[in-house]
RNA sequence: GGCGCGUUGGUCAAUCGGCUAAGACGCCUCCCUUUCACGGAGGAAUGACGGGUUCGACUCCCGUACGCGCUACCA
């Protein structure tokens, strides 16, 4: 390999939420730049008018900050490759195709989307259900290969609409060697004469990815499995176009399945099982819906770039928590798998189990501190942080510090009575009555001291500690569950603790 | 239909010819905890099938099956 320097490229085109998918790409192109030390671009491509979608462009970049992978050249960040934006760059791509027409590699096709559909409808066999439009076929259609000349300088000079088609030769064995594949081969006779430019005189993807790989030095291109059979087009174009040697290594990536049945995961896969699958909340322009993100779910972007990176790679070792340098370190795109990988919510829950429980209770707190206003709740960020820590064991998400600790922060309004009731009795009754007489006299409210004189006034009324904590608990936090019940009290404090038990007695005495 | 790619437990997966086939998630049991978790100890569960090659095949080759992808003036 040459010692040219690594330049990798995201692009995609601004359709709608950024899928988790796209953000494996994205990922696997950054750590492998980084890798190389060399440079991630970011590439809109944007030549389909009719699927641009207001605000995508925006969100993607968004959501590339928001996991720390933003692009080092690109339509933000600039560079001198410009512009980024396919739609900006429409009059480069008419150039080499009407270069490719001029050397006999391409060629003008007049037919009409009406005429396209009749000659499918007309040659479609139950053999054939697809029938292309190659070699064979281009003599039955309207083009530069089956009018007379002078048809079609006359046709160009009334401007009449055209596209320009790819000149598919009718056998010629064409191979390349994938990163992750292998050397993979195909044959000319099953690919079709791809159209290049658009007759609203856009490329289509084929040439725009040529053209600018090319032009912006692109040495390693990484994209989704689903592209490989397209692959055998643009290893022509870069033939003709006569920069074969400078054709980027290609690395087709496996694609992320749906959880169950099967075929690639879809955002209403994501609606149907309940679990997001865009990277952050998408809000359609034209319809308003909402399309809930893993950020808005609760995930820590750490966790949720840690649990793509090992979506279709692992470093061999069985590690699985990986900072991002690690994951720099170690990436490599020969480890990647060759096969589809079923997206697993239940893993992507456990990887951001594993990040809050290594984050910092005041981190936990700051990233609650939203949970928290929506309830219109106020509290010292220390005491947030407190309670962070004392819950974040049993969360998946941020978001579950309110489950699991909302008793932190309001006093129960009912409680889980069955769990008390039944064996509630006047010695019990007494027992906390004189607790709370005792706990306004207190000197020491830590929890340890509780604990000791709860157990000391428990031993002198004769009453099993097992009996009163929890009842205890219960009167705390509603019903069973949270932490050690002396570690709540002593966290909501003396008034908290008194007020609590006073007004659950009323209840369980009554 | 054609072309391409793939196929190790329910899921993610290690293995680059020596396997009594790692590890993780999930599931189950037990321990810890007079709450819920965390944690700890166990457990069930895997090489699609058929042929080769080889002393030896999960690993290499060939078929078959199955799955997926593509087959647009969408990317």
């Amino acid at each position: 390999m040459e010692h040219k320097k690594v330049r990798v490229r995201f692009a995609p085109s601004p359709t709608g939420g950024l899928h988790l998918g796209g953000v494996r790409t994205v990922l696997f192109n950054y750590l492998f730049a980084r890798h190389h030390n060399g440079t991630f671009v970011l590439r809109i491509e944007d030549t389909d008018q009719t699927r641009y979608v207001p605000g995508a462009e925006e969100y993607i970049l968004e959501c590339l900050r928001w996991c720390g992978l933003s692009p080092d050249e690109g339509t933000e960040a600039g560079g001198e490759y410009g512009p980024y934006r396919q739609s900006e760059r429409k009059a480069i791509y008419r150039q080499y195709a009407e270069q490719l027409v001029a050397q006999g590699h391409a060629y003008y096709a007049f037919d009409t989307p009406e005429e396209l559909e009749r000659m499918r409808e007309n040659f479609k066999t139950p053999e054939n259900p697809s029938p292309q439009y190659n070699v064979k076929m281009r003599h039955h259609m309207r083009n530069s290969h089956s009018l007379p000349p002078e048809e079609v300088r006359s046709l160009l000079a009334a401007g009449t609409p055209h596209v320009i088609r790819i000149n598919t030769p009718a056998s010629e064995d064409l191979t390349f060697t994938d990163m992750i594949r292998g050397e993979v081969s195909f044959n000319t006779s099953a690919v079709d004469d791809k159209v290049l430019l658009k007759a609203d005189g856009m490329p289509t993807y084929h040439l725009a990815v040529v053209v600018d790989d090319y032009r912006m030095q692109i040495t390693h291109a990484f994209r989704g499995e689903e592209w490989l059979p397209s692959a055998p087009v643009h290893i022509l174009l870069w033939k003709y176009l006569g920069w074969e040697p400078h054709m980027p290594q290609w690395a087709h990536l496996p694609l992320i399945l749906k959880p169950d049945g099967n075929g690639k995961l879809s955002k209403r896969d994501g609606d149907r099982l309940g679990f997001p699958v865009y990277a952050m909340n998408w809000t359609d322009p034209k319809t308003g819906e909402i399309t809930r993100g893993f950020r808005e779910r609760g995930f820590l972007p750490e966790a949720f770039v840690n649990m793509l990176a090992l979506l279709g790679w692992n470093d061999g070792s069985g590690q699985e928590i990986f900072s991002m340098k690690e994951l720099i370190d170690r990436f490599s795109m020969d480890r990647v798998h060759k096969g589809g990988a079923r997206f697993d919510f239940d893993k992507a829950k456990w990887f951001n189990h594993e990040y809050i429980l290594n984050t910092g209770n005041d981190k936990l707190a700051a990233l609650f501190a939203p949970v928290l206003e929506e309830k219109a709740i106020v509290a010292d960020p220390a005491y947030v942080a407190t309670v962070a820590g004392l819950v974040k064991d049993r969360c998946y998400f941020v978001n579950d510090i309110w489950e699991h600790g909302f008793f932190f922060f309001e006093a129960p309004t009912q409680y889980d009575e069955a769990a008390v009731k039944p064996k509630w009795n006047d010695a019990k009754q007494q027992f906390f009555e004189a607790w709370n007489i005792m706990l306004a006299d207190q000197s020491d409210f830590h929890a340890e001291a509780l604990e000791e004189s709860f157990k000391a006034l428990a031993n002198e009324k004769n009453i099993k500690m097992g009996e009163l904590q929890l009842p205890f608990r219960i009167m705390l936090t509603s019903g069973k569950f949270g932490p050690p019940v002396f570690v709540i009290a002593a966290t909501i404090g003396r008034e908290q603790t008194i007020a609590r038990i006073a007004k659950a007695l009323e209840v369980f005495g009554a």
